[in-house]
DNA sequence: GTGATTTCTTAAAGTACATTAAGCTTTGTA
DNA sequence: TACAAAGCTTAATGTACTTTAAGAAATCAC
């Protein structure tokens, strides 16, 4: 599995010497996923943060009347898990689920934690990740207070146009907070 | 005014040296904002972040039909900015709004960026804040897409019992999406 | 203190969306 | 290739919430 894609991304907020490149590399485990498997689920232990190397992966919440609520999306070059309990190393309230088949490299929460002290670099790189992750969380905040189902379907696929069309249109109206039936008569109104 | 608070909410994620502590006081902007004056208002380049040293701030964001919605209240020991707009020092989206009269910290984005460069604590600091920050309007969007606007309502005061004492409800029901008179109605019906 | 504003409440009518259910289409599997 | 399962569409009915409006209560300004 390569590394390219990671380094690159580290690349756009730090520059590592090439040891560092390595020792962060060896820090990676690379893992696959067949369309459907879980990266994680509910109740687990959250311990890594995953880097997404190619395919597709869905976060989402499951209330007690088991509604589906999707999370997020993650496509290459994302990262993604359960921030809360990967942090706080409790078990996850959210699942990740593979949407197509996937490659992934995993970071461990203590590897992590060695990692922001040996290389404090990596700090500026995570409070880069961490105030984008904000911004765009509450970006959707803002969407889902003040726009209609209708505004935020369109405005979903201008900004993520190659998740629109990998997943179901029952995921997408989770996303947006609907349901796949309304869904259908947004889209067929057009 | 007094550094103290700002001083032990650092010392909650790093220890900083006296001389470092100096430092970083003298970055500081001292306000005072009176009931209902502005802190920043949308179009103004956001140059500042803040945190608050006594008083209530309101976050809100005015949508095309002048709708308002209310996307965070600020209490003491809290930081809050339009964070997209500082990071990338662009017209505010946000308003920020004195609720009752406050005194604020005010750190610019210029003397943030040197503060990450001269003491580098700073970065796992905010690393730690922006954290916070993402987990906290993800678990607001989970919230939002599965819960009803009475579990929302009972959820922010559980949450925030000092914030629901002082603004009006008509704060409090642009926070939670929904118009003044329904959560009127949602009072009502206990 | 008094009038003017703003806030809160209540209720009737309207709307955006959910639920249920049925038929149709596509995808997955033996 | 065939059948089962899942996804999509459509429509009727239901509900959470909005809009409008009017009066009562609280707050503000002179």
């Amino acid at each position: 599995m390569s590394f390219d894609p990671i380094l690159s991304n580290l690349r756009k907020h730090i520059a590592l010497s090439p040891a560092e490149e390595t020792y962060f590399v060896s820090l990676l485990k690379p893992k696959r996923f067949q369309k459907k498997e879980f990266i994680l689920k509910e109740g687990q232990v959250c311990k890594h943060i995953n880097f997404v190397n190619s395919g597709l992966l869905r976060a989402f919440y499951l209330n007690q009347e088991n509604k589906e609520s999707t999370i997020m999306f993650a496509i290459s070059d994302w990262w993604v898990t359960d921030m809360h309990c990967f942090l706080e190393e409790k078990p996850a309230m959210l699942n990740i689920q593979s949407v197509s088949e996937s490659e992934v490299l995993q970071l461990s929460k203590i590897d992590l934690d060695h990692l922001y002290i040996e290389i404090p670099k990596f700090e500026r790189f995570f409070r880069i990740l961490m105030q984008n992750a904000y911004v765009r969380e509450q970006l959707r905040v803002i969407q889902n207070l003040s726009l209609s189902a209708e505004e935020r379907y369109h405005n979903f696929l201008a900004k993520y146009p190659q998740i629109g069309s990998q997943v179901t249109q029952k995921q997408i109206a989770s996303y947006l907070g609907i349901t796949p039936e309304f869904l259908s008569v947004i889209r067929g109104q057009k």
